[in-house]
DNA sequence: CTAGTTGCAAAGAGTTTGCATGGCG
DNA sequence: CGCCATGCAAACTCTTTGCAACTAG
């Protein structure tokens, strides 16, 4: 798993794409087409593959593809995420109350929670009121 | 889109094999593949789309595509789901305390959680102590 | 110099669509 | 009979892989 690794241009500016970008989730066609970044696709897609192993970017699994967001400093791995079905916003929830869920989970049925991995989906207050349809 | 629908045996027989496989999550491939189910796997998609618009079966979304499961009398809407990210397991996660935390997402996030298309992601019970690795 | 990285193009998986035929109601 | 569903194959999208050239350390 800790293989060497190279510093290349193209490595670092996915990495400062992403950097700049803190809270989006990116897809890799949007790596890709980003005029910012020259590389090939094939590069975009073991980059992202090598950071997420890394563990400075993470990957999310949704319908159109996966989806990768920039893991600053790790904080973003200790409260879940909201997903808005309707317009695709992430909700950063930094809950106590949320926080004792995984805890209860993990004490009463013995299942260890992964938070990072987790994304909870359903409708944001914006989209509420309006809920046209997809 | 309550559009007339009609019954046809392929729907049943898909219908019927997740019926006789209430916690299975199946892909598109299971069934098609599925020696029970004569069906092109154009109408495999189709109906499966038909399925979960109608609410008859849910769709998550996977690294290796969507997965779909029976939906028996909606009773799974109502609790949260757990997967085990090492053996792939799901976990039906009927308890009062995840319960509320839907609720206190809503009142004090104001964000409308939707239960059934959310996955818990962690490592369950079996997998903890021989984690080998993935 | 060595080993990891890139880029292109081809290959693959999963899913969708066009169109003529078939079947439900 | 009208309309939706089916089947086949082609099309598409997203992602992976092979391979030769390249580059960081």
């Amino acid at each position: 798993m800790a293989e060497k690794k190279y510093r290349t241009r193209q490595r670092d500016s996915i990495l400062a794409f992403f950097a700049s970008h803190p809270d989006a989730c990116l897809s890799a066609k949007d790596i890709i087409e980003s005029p910012e970044i020259e590389a090939g696709e094939a590069t975009v897609f073991r980059c992202l593959a090598h950071l997420t192993e890394e563990g400075l970017i993470k990957k999310y699994t949704s319908d159109e593809g996966a989806l990768y967001q920039y893991n600053r400093t790790g904080e973003c791995n200790h409260h879940f995420h909201l997903k808005c079905l309707h317009c695709g916003t992430i909700v950063h929830l930094d809950c106590d109350v949320l926080r004792s869920v995984s805890e209860h989970i993990g004490a009463h049925h013995r299942f260890a929670v992964d938070v990072s991995r987790t994304v909870i989906y359903g409708i944001c207050e914006n989209c509420q009121p309006n809920r046209t349809n997809e």
